[in-house]
DNA sequence: ATTAATATTGAAAACCTTTACAGCATACAA
DNA sequence: TTGTATGCTGTAAAGGTTTTCAATATTAAT
């Protein structure tokens, strides 16, 4: 294995001191075009590279964001990540990864130390999934590292005391289950399960809230429910079995898209046929989504512009605490039926 | 935002000098009891960790492996980097994600720069979608990496002067269109481009030499293929459009599980039913692959396998160069149709 | 109590940069 | 010709660890 170069042996084939290749190669002004030449010319010649851990070190800066997140496999942190690895990239960052294990999802010890370990840059933490002890000001909590680093939280359910990002569940589930209203449904289920509902930012909170208001029947699945198309089947499973003939729900609001995945094998598997037998909402708009059968109707939680503004907000000057809402949108295609209203604004509202 | 604190700190409270909270911190024996406990209990009350940079730096070691990758929002490649980034941590390292440009789709100067620069412990890096000017031996390519530290290449189309491990596509291949002949089909279409049939472990170039030797019709979409849902529903326009009548094929051979679902889509919307009008394989085997209708036959190609096994050959002491061929396996479910040969290995063969 | 052996600890070098500061040329003005 | 300003370049410190080697303290043996 070939031995590293390093700045020594620059400044020796150029016959110059470390302190003028440096100054070359990082760009500095007042150093003489000749040198400057001499110096690129030997660095090229001996494919010098720097070595980022010693830049580091000296500048007490990484250029190095990190990113925690659960499930990278998961369609919507993988599309998280991509847009806040692009975002900042362009903003001259290099980004490095942490999932958060699967099964405890907690921050353990051990990575907060090493987040504050790397000496990052900046860190931008998916809050959901976490319980709230990663919430608490002491020990090794999320909240331990903001006090070393900038730390932008994305998709808390909590405003905290520190630069908040979230899409909007509240209003998506509103969104969604007006939609539903629209089109004449009245016993509307939440796939989504029990884990989270003491906080105030999550699907089913905003369900539970919003049933609660308007008189309507809650439908709880009681087992927690992560967000997989397996969990989707086994919920609507479990709906249909246990609420039969005039009890039946009319209407699914699917935690997500992957869930209403498995919800629509379910079904089919069951015999019921949608949107006639029974329609679906959904949330995130997930790159499958327009493939199903039939096409999904979803509320599309725009995880694209969290991953990109979630940095932004990381990186910026004076970014306020506390909470950030980012807007949701309805996508209506077929798995609710549509209705003249929702076809366009055309004319034929009545 | 609070001051790091370092080694000099930790030393001063405990009393002792820096060698000692080194040792105690690290591990090391020979250190006294009371001193050990003197240590850890000063590291506690300071909230002390260690610079990973300048750790790195003095045992030149960062205990962290580099993965290559396109796409991380592809599910094959996000299943490859969690099955290879879990692999790591078992093994005590710690792992980063770098992404090829997409676009671009080439390993750039900086991304091999930036590589070496980092100081890792070694890389993985995946081949596809790479041209063959990346695995030139000079320049900055992605060999240039394997003379510093070690390199494991994951499904490169050519085997190459380190350690490589692919899918076998040239057997998934084979087992496709086999699966496909079994069942009657003659006319069988690639959904699949016309990049890179210059190398030969790709889907293309197995394709055509199947088809060849057999003197079956090959089928060619003319333009490139990445690999996304879209392009999937391009291409069987294309075919549809293009071979009529008689012509027309009557199974086709997916890229990937994304380009079967843009391919069942458009089928759909043009009016054909899976399998009665058309019988489609597709390679992946990914987690929505269940749930298309009907649920895809499709190759699986063990991305996870290929990522936990990336690491472990790029760790192991003595791996052998050259390539390593991983078995794919059949998934048989409906959307091919499932005649009795297929359903189980009953007796009812003939 | 003295010596030898061993266990524990500390000083300093090495890892590789960046950068503040000092020094030396050279050019220019007087 | 001397003094001053300016432009380049080099020296050395700092950044935070690990580790070798030397030094000291402790224990065991006589």
């Amino acid at each position: 294995m070939r031995q590293y170069v390093n700045i020594f042996d620059v400044a020796n084939e150029a016959g110059v001191s470390i302190a003028t290749v440096s100054r070359v190669l990082s760009g500095s002004a007042g150093v003489r075009e000749a040198t400057r030449k001499k110096v690129l010319e030997a660095a090229r010649r001996l494919d010098y590279r720097p070595n980022m851990l010693a830049t580091g070190l000296s500048q007490r800066k990484t250029r190095t964001l990190g990113v925690v997140l659960p499930m990278i496999d998961h369609p919507f942190y993988s599309t998280l990540y991509m847009a806040a690895q692009r975002r900042a990239m362009e903003l001259g960052y290099f980004t490095v990864l942490f999932q958060i294990e699967l099964g405890s999802e907690r921050i353990t010890r051990e990575m907060v130390d090493h987040l504050i370990g790397r000496r990052l840059d900046g860190i931008v933490a998916s809050g959901d999934m976490l319980k709230s002890a990663d919430f608490d000001e002491g020990g090794s909590s999320l909240l331990e590292i903001g006090r070393y680093m900038p730390l932008a939280v994305v998709n808390s359910p909590v405003p905290l005391n520190c630069p908040c990002l979230s899409s909007d569940l509240e209003g998506a589930c509103r969104t969604a289950i007006d939609h539903l209203r629209a089109l004449g449904h009245e016993r509307i289920a939440l796939l989504g399960g029990n884990g989270y509902e003491s906080f105030a930012n999550t699907r089913e909170h905003a369900y539970l809230e919003y049933m609660r208001k308007r008189g309507l029947e809650q439908y709880i699945y009681p087992y927690t429910l992560g967000g997989t198309a397996q969990e989707g089947a086994a919920c609507v499973k479990w709906l249909l079995e246990n609420f039969t003939g005039a009890r039946r729900p009319t209407a699914l609001f699917a935690f997500n898209d992957l869930v209403a995945l498995g919800a629509i094998r379910q079904m089919r598997l069951m015999g019921l046929s949608l949107p006639h037998d029974m329609a679906l909402v959904s949330c995130d708009n997930q790159f499958f989504s327009p493939y199903t059968e039939p096409p999904l109707t979803t509320i599309d939680l725009h995880a694209q512009k969290l991953g990109r503004k979630s940095v932004e907000i990381l990186l910026a000057e004076r970014s306020k605490l506390g909470m950030e809402i980012l807007p949701s949108t309805l996508i209506v295609r077929a798995s609710c039926g549509t209705p003249a209203s929702c076809r366009g604004d055309s004319d034929a509202e009545g």
